[in-house]
Order: structure tokens, then C-alpha cells, then sequence
DNA sequence: GCGAATTTTCCTGATT
DNA sequence: GAATCAGGAAAATTCG
């Protein structure tokens, strides 16, 4: 990673965690009398910082808890951030109890706000950005990019559920935890996306399966009926199954004044490992998240087999946002790859590739897994 | 703004 | 016949 670019990443994880003198307990003017403060006027989402701190220490008064258990650094977020974090993520901060009353109890608020939201504030594709980045600059450890000595200075308490196994990267986690089975609208869905890091809650055997199905007889390739349809929520033009021109399409441009504010928050290069291969990579390297999506043939040689080809597809849509991702577009690109390396073909073998020499990150040696 | 790189989309034809 | 593979062509987008 470029020094700058790594320069950026600490300094927006620094501006986010600290980006004022450091609150300590005893600044934070819990209400003594246990009255809602100006939080409970305000939609969850529009809190400042000292609202959120406000809403906790209501909290921790009204629940007396031991303010003393706080870990601070949890507590400096403004209510966009605390919006997008999940249940899971609430009670491996704030412990079970007290998390999962701060859950409760803000689900309850956001309800209360709900209509505006449906009114005025669905969700685009930008916004959706936003509360992501929001929550890679908030909490990097979760499942960002090692921050090393920065991490270092966060509390990362054993409760919260992350993958130590996993230090890198990996642009799967973070596909993948946007995916989750409850909620059928986007911003409910980005505020579960931290519910956890166990890949399998997006996976649905029962669900029905795109269009496609194996004619192979290879029981490994017979597709499990699959769906990872719609759990984001983005706006979509009327007309979507119309033929439409060569090429890809424009990116939408309703959100110019929106996109404004996007850039303060938003790395203006995309984030490495966006890349088709290393979404497959990632995929492959994690078995125990993958749900038989794709397997390795020959881990040694790099030969690995997609085994849900559609669902694949589907992921690696989703992950770029484009609903109608398909195997076979997918494959095109992938052939690309062989050009550049990137990929060797694997001769008469359906749905089988192989990593070429210009790929990384796969190799044993390499993951240390 | 330009150009290279990387997809994405559509297509035709071949193979399994 | 359907799924997949192969690769040309054109276009969109990102990034240096």
C-alpha cells in the first residue's frame, strides 16, 4: 500500500476515533434525572457525537450501569455510524445486556423515524457507499485493512466477534457481511452488516436459485437452490428487464449533490482487490465461508473449480452493485485474465481455471492457511 | 483531458 | 437443447 494512501486510512481512522479532545467519563454529562436529552428530538441518524454520548449515558443511568466498563473509543461515533452498527456488533461493545438494550431501544428510535426515512431518505447506491465507508473509518478492526500500530491503540475486546485468524484484507468479508438473510431494505441491511463475520448467514440452501442450473452430473455441481437476491436495496429504473445497448452503462448521476459530500468520505481510488480475481481468491481462501461456491482442485497448482457458478455470478454483482451480473459475463472476464496471466486455462474441464503466475495471495505459503 | 487498464455487455460460433 | 467456452467488438469506469 502507497505511504499516502495508508497515511489517508490513519488519518480518517484518527479523525473518526478522535476527533476531538478524547472524551472521558467524566465529561460526559449523564442526566442525572434520567430525562431523554435533545437525542430523543433528533432521528438517530442526524446525532451528533455528543448525542450519541448523551443517548449512552441516559442509558447507563437509566439501566445503572457500570459507566465504568465503558471503553470510550465505542462511545465516539455520531448516530450515522451508530445506525449502520449492528446488534452483534452493539453487544461486543457495550457487553450483552447493555448492548443489546442500546440495540433495543435505538431499533425503537429509528422506528420512530421511519416513515422520513421511507419518504425522504431511501437509500441510493451513493449512500449506501457512504455508511460503508463510514464504517471502515469508524471500525477498521472489524474487518478493514491492518491498521497495524493504530489498531494496537484500539481496545478490541475478545467479545466482539471478529476472525483473528484474518488480518488481510478481504474483500469477500466485506461482501459478504453486507449480505444477511432479515432485512429487505438497504439501509436496514447496512446497519446488520456488521452482524457478523460468519459468511454462512448470507447463504440461503433453500432459497430458489437463479435461472441457471448444472447439467453436470458431478453431484459437487449440482447447484444448491441459492438466492442472494435483492438484500441491498438500491434505486432501480423502471423497465430493468428492457433490452438494453452495447456496453456498460452510464453510472447513475442523480446523486451529484450528494456525490459532493461522498468524496469527503470517500477514498477517491477505489480500494485495492476490487478486482474479479481476487474477489474469486478470496473466495477460494476462505472454505469455511464460502458454502460450496467454489473449490480448490488442486490448492498446490492453483486449479480451483466453480461449483455455483451463478451464485458466484450473483455475489460478484452484488459486490459491484450490478443486479445483472451473470456466469457468463463473469467468464468473459475471467478469460481476459488469461492474456495477462492472471489465470492459465485449464483445457476441457468445465467451470475449472487456474491461477497463472501473475496472481498472488493464494498460495499457502502466502495465506499461511 | 488523455490514455491505459479493467471490466461489462452483446454477440457468434464451437464444444460438452 | 442447455450450459459452457472462446474470443471479437464496443463501451463505461477508474486511475495515474
Amino acid at each position: 500500500m502507497a505511504s499516502s494512501e495508508l497515511s489517508l486510512i490513519l488519518n480518517n481512522a484518527n479523525a473518526n476515533l478522535y476527533p476531538e479532545p478524547q472524551p472521558h467519563l467524566s465529561m460526559i454529562n449523564f442526566n442525572s434525572n434520567t430525562m431523554a436529552g435533545s437525542w430523543d428530538q433528533v432521528n438517530p441518524q442526524m446525532w451528533t457525537r455528543q448525542n450519541v454520548l448523551e443517548w449512552i449515558g441516559f442509558h447507563v443511568e437509566e439501566s445503572r450501569f457500570d459507566a465504568s466498563l465503558l471503553n470510550m473509543n465505542y462511545c465516539n461515533m455520531d448516530g450515522l455510524t451508530l445506525c449502520a452498527t449492528s446488534k452483534e456488533t452493539l453487544m461486543g461493545m457495550f457487553g450483552q445486556r447493555f448492548g443489546g438494550r442500546l440495540h433495543q431501544n435505538l431499533e425503537s428510535l429509528k422506528a420512530r423515524y421511519a416513515n422520513d426515512l421511507s419518504e425522504n431518505t431511501v437509500l441510493s447506491e451513493s449512500e449506501l457507499d457512504i455508511l460503508e465507508n463510514i464504517l471502515h473509518d469508524s471500525f477498521p478492526f472489524m474487518h478493514g485493512p491492518n491498521l497495524g500500530p493504530l489498531l494496537e491503540t484500539v481496545v478490541v475486546q475478545s467479545s466482539i466477534p471478529t476472525d483473528n485468524s484474518e488480518t488481510k484484507y478481504s474483500y469477500f468479508d466485506e461482501y459478504t457481511n453486507q449480505l444477511t438473510p432479515e432485512s429487505d431494505h438497504g439501509y436496514d441491511s447496512l446497519t446488520e452488516s456488521f452482524q457478523s463475520s460468519h459468511a454462512g448467514s448470507f447463504l440461503n440452501p433453500s432459497s430458489p436459485e437463479s435461472s441457471s442450473s448444472s447439467s453436470d452430473s458431478d453431484p459437487e455441481n449440482s447447484e444448491i437452490p441459492f438466492s442472494v437476491s435483492s438484500k441491498i436495496t438500491v434505486k432501480q429504473e423502471p423497465g430493468k428487464n428492457q433490452k438494453r445497448g452495447r456496453g456498460r452503462p452510464p453510472k447513475p448521476r442523480d446523486n451529484e449533490g450528494y456525490e459532493h459530500f461522498i468524496q469527503s468520505k470517500k477514498s477517491k481510488h477505489a480500494p485495492r482487490g476490487t478486482h474479479l480475481w481476487e474477489f474469486i481468491r478470496d473466495i477460494l481462501i476462505h472454505p469455511e465461508q464460502n458454502q460450496g461456491l467454489m473449490k480448490w482442485e488442486d490448492r498446490r497448482d492453483g486449479v480451483f473449480k466453480f461449483l455455483k457458478s451463478e451464485a458466484v455470478a450473483q455475489l460478484w454483482g452484488q459486490k459491484k452493485k450490478n443486479s445483472s451480473m451473470t456466469y457468463e459475463k463473469l467468464s468473459r472476464a475471467m478469460r481476459y485474465y488469461y492474456k495477462r496471466e492472471i489465470l492459465e486455462r485449464v483445457d476441457g474441464r468445465r467451470l475449472v481455471y487456474k491461477f497463472g503466475k501473475n496472481s498472488t495471495g493464494w498460495r499457502v505459503e502466502e495465506t499461511g492457511y
